[in-house]
DNA sequence: TATTGACCTCAAGTATACTTGAGGTCATAT
DNA sequence: ATATGACCTCAAGTATACTTGAGGTCAATA
């Protein structure tokens, strides 16, 4: 099965919790790379478990898989270093703070809002939002996700 | 145009800011309703604008038009009330104070875990999160997560 | 009269994040 | 010898939230 140090599909899989599929899928996308064996079988070096389970704490935080990508080809190499990780964490950690803050400012005018009956006049700032949710687009906006279980 | 006090959809659309598409969408999916004046075009009752109101407020909380549609339904009329407003409000912000906790907690882990290396062990917390729910696009699944099961 | 502009319907497209399925290969186990 | 099991590719499906486009109606206006 796997020779020496790499693992296959199907162990990645099962030690990173996620399916063979979303590793195809990954790596169609190019966040992971893998090499064939003699078989065409994709071949992995361990350091994807890291970079695996980086991606999905970064999912976790409401990160999208392109910026993800963006943010992990930034480094010099695929097996991500604990430094490395610290760099990308301290960003993650500075969006995370970011959309707590809009999240909570929400909350906070919600709160206010209640019974005003203000939400029938223009300047509600309710409905009218300073902040820098950009509507536009299709699907929906990425970073104000709901609670969305995923696999 | 506006005979009386309906109004057309593209009154609508402009007043709450939303494209006609989004409208006939809305309408579609049931949450918000018209009827139809002689020539088979739609009109609005002014009560709409609230409620497209209150339902962008809600999807700027994250949630989802499936769930927004469910508390619009359990009211009893289309023309939301201060009052009916005050209760959806506080059970949204229920809502958004679950979600800010599950960030922040996630944020702190990431805080803690700078550095640690510890994503490389199987018990690290980031990396086998107790809390199930990923913060996702507006990806997949809606409601069927196993979640990760690590080796 | 002819031409806009606003509206209508319905189908298909877009983007994200995957999953599912069909059809085929490869190596081992019975 | 054949039957699994794990793997492969590529296409299409699923779900959310809309947008875009094609083709047609209707009423006011130049």
């Amino acid at each position: 099965m796997s020779e020496d140090k790499s693992l296959s599909v199907g162990e990645v899989a099962k030690r990173a919790g996620v399916n063979v599929s979303t590793l195809h899928f990954y790596e169609q996308k190019g966040l992971i790379e893998s090499r064939r064996n003699a078989g065409n079988q994709r071949r992995y070096d361990r350091g994807v478990l890291r970079r695996i389970a980086i991606i999905r704490i970064a999912q976790r935080a409401g990160i999208s898989l392109a910026l993800i990508k963006t943010h992990l080809d930034s480094l010099p190499k695929k097996r991500i270093t604990v430094e490395e990780w610290r760099v990308l964490s301290a960003e993650w950690q500075a969006m995370l703070t970011d959309r707590i803050q809009t999240l909570t400012a929400l909350r906070d005018e919600m709160e206010s809002c209640i019974g005003c009956g203000c939400l029938s006049l223009d300047d509600c700032p309710l409905r009218n939002p300073d902040d820098i949710y950009a509507a536009q687009g299709a699907g929906a906006q990425l970073l104000s996700l709901p609670e969305a279980p995923d696999s």
